[in-house]
DNA sequence: TCAGACTGTGAATCTCGTC
DNA sequence: TGACGAGATTCACAGTCTG
């Protein structure tokens, strides 16, 4: 934690002279004004942990979308006509998913929410261009509006697309174990049920006209940020609206970037964000993931007086045996090595994790020699790291 | 309905000497070995009500993946998934939608299911070949399969597009009121609740090794024909594997069409449907999944604003405390984890249900966290789950 | 006979740091 | 960049075995 606010701290110092840095950090909680991709044109490559994006589904919405040569195909078959307005849509895709991945940091993933409208035409273009879908996620809403004409199935989600920046991308964040662990102690699922944003929490104008006509709930990106950032991580909202992203980066003690094109959804973000209070940091803290403990050799046991060599180590049912060796190896008939490597033979699997399989006599039971390791941890801990 | 029966009939006889008709009558409730494209070439134009495709998914897996108990997962990596590029896949996509779409009446739908490795690609085929999308569905599995690995959300559903020929096709059958009624008189939505296939209905060798690795629910199959079809309507299948969709179609009432390559499937198909019998009447609402209490995340309550980060927890005689933390983990001392696990080592036991132990302060006295999770519990019922 | 323990399994794009 | 090895990782059911 030290290390990575450090490492913060001078990315965002006016000290640090590298030319990419200063030019995050200027935009750092702000509001860029203008297209997505000119704007994140001036962004760093690789200079965001994070980027939610809800893009828009209506062709008619963007200016953008318009194609180039403005030419017109034969209107008499619909079919082509639909397939010219797709390919803008497509190529609009292309362009803000370009650019977005250029200033990704390979650590980082993206997420893009869209109904059925757009977002199989979305998904595709991420795919082509590289990016490793991770989940599909669907937001379930528990108020939907009904289908008044009785001609469909009331439409009740919506999807996201998970992904990282590319296949590769294996070490990505995601705080596995702080949603298990909220979640009842099983895993969190790829179907998530939230109300749709309404209430205190939608933006009204002085008329009582709703500001934006797709403001996203918060506990949905208050979901995402804590599943897929940390504390102090860069979020960057391409789709910036009314700033739900931005209350919730706040409110959660993470740093966003926003970028939109109208004023009045900028002048109601601005106004909403201003409002937020951001959480005390001690309640930001995350679980630590056993990945990122420190690591133990099982050596550090024997060289603690927690075990001794000659010791005889048993698996919880005691059906196989191994002899604790001086040198923190383990013996077990014609199987010698490491704690994992002798577990893994004697039970002829390729793998195994030798601090919970193998156990030891503490006078009342058997019990994992990972709580002797948690005994060095705890010294860890104490002495600072 | 009567109309609809007689007009059937017609379109069955032998009497009638349309070139088409006999073409298709041929066929029915028959399985066509062979490509998916050839065989659909066979059928007439515009002869099918329904169509329900579960295309290959083109999973790309990499190596073996093991429990964590070392058991080996059976992955699906059948040939007929293998497929060498987007490109490939997108090319294999558009010629059988392109078949399906002219052997499909004007009135008739489609339903394509698929996961994130394909749905995305297959949805953008299916708006760029002319079909309108009706919704898109969520199959919500009960029991899905766990990540293993801990670095991704548990993947829990399938995506189903369901969609009309083409955007000028507003007559499809669409049986709204039967769907509403067999949900409890509210419409029915997009996310389907179903178990996956196991038990009884799952297809099993002489070794008791599963014959198809994807078979899917008859729960799925019936809905979509309840929803989508009337009685005697034909539903073709071009993947039609071991036989779900004929199973289906011939209990509720409906002609069927299979296309397969595998002689093992026909096989298995053809044994399965002979053992079904039609159903006299359908109780719509028999198919409706009962569900236990639903599983609450606490976090849901900090997202629904229940509790806030902070918050101070008590067990009933407030000789323990634990704060709340934003990603809906506890912290109390040095325990921290799932408001389960807090509970459990503060009071030195092995478990601990926290929803009955914490207690938070209503403004009145200190009332059990399981109340706000009964709050919870209300919205989940509201939207089936 | 019954309750509980134990085993098996499902469309899966499933680790990460070091040398 | 690839090989190596430490070590982290599962939920809901169904079916079988055991006491």
């Amino acid at each position: 934690m030290a290390s990575k606010l450090s490492a913060l701290k001078a990315n965002l110092s006016p000290a640090n002279t590298s030319p990419r840095e200063p030019e995050l950090a200027r935009h750092l909680d702000t509001i860029i004004k203008g297209d997505c991709v000119a704007a994140m044109d001036k962004l760093p490559d690789a200079s965001v942990d994070v980027i939610f994006a809800d893009p828009p589904y209506n062709l008619q919405l963007g200016g953008d979308l318009h194609r180039p040569d403005q030419s017109k195909v034969d209107a008499c078959d619909d079919h082509w006509d639909q397939f010219d307005s797709f390919a803008a849509y497509d190529a609009f895709t292309r362009a803000w998913m370009l650019a977005a991945r250029r200033v990704l940091k390979p650590t980082g993933t993206i997420w893009v929410i869209g109904s059925y409208h757009n977002i199989f035409r979305v998904g595709a273009t991420m795919q082509d261009l590289g990016y490793w879908i991770l989940n599909d996620v669907v937001w379930r809403k528990t108020n939907p509006m009904p289908n008044f004409r009785g001609r469909r199935f009331q439409n009740a989600h919506e999807t996201m697309i998970w992904a990282s920046k590319n296949e590769k991308a294996k070490s990505y964040t995601f705080n596995y174990e702080a949603m298990k662990a909220a979640n009842d102690d099983t895993q969190m699922r790829s179907d998530w049920l939230f109300p749709i944003c309404q209430g205190g929490e939608r933006l009204k104008d002085d008329n009582g006209q709703k500001v934006h006509p797709t403001q996203k709930p918060e506990a949905l990106l208050a979901r995402i940020m804590m599943a897929s950032s940390k504390p102090g991580d860069v979020v960057l909202d391409p789709f910036f609206g009314t700033g739900t992203t931005g209350a919730v980066a706040k409110k959660l003690g993470r740093r966003f970037v926003g970028i939109e094109r109208e004023q009045a959804y900028i002048d109601a973000a601005n106004a909403r964000m201003e409002r937020i209070e951001p959480l005390h940091s001690v309640d930001l803290r995350q679980l630590m993931p056993k990945r990122a403990e420190p690591r133990v050799a099982f050596l550090s046991l024997l060289e603690a007086g927690l075990l001794q060599p000659g010791t005889v180590l048993t698996d919880a049912k005691s059906r196989h045996s191994a002899t604790v060796r001086a040198d923190g190896t383990l013996v077990a008939g014609e199987h010698e090595g490491s704690i994992h490597r002798v577990g893994a033979r004697v039970q002829g699997f390729e793998a195994c994790n030798g601090w919970t399989f193998w156990h030891y006599d503490n006078g009342d039971g058997h019990e994992p020699i990972d709580s002797l390791r948690a005994i060095i941890r705890r010294q860890i801990a104490r002495s600072g790291g």
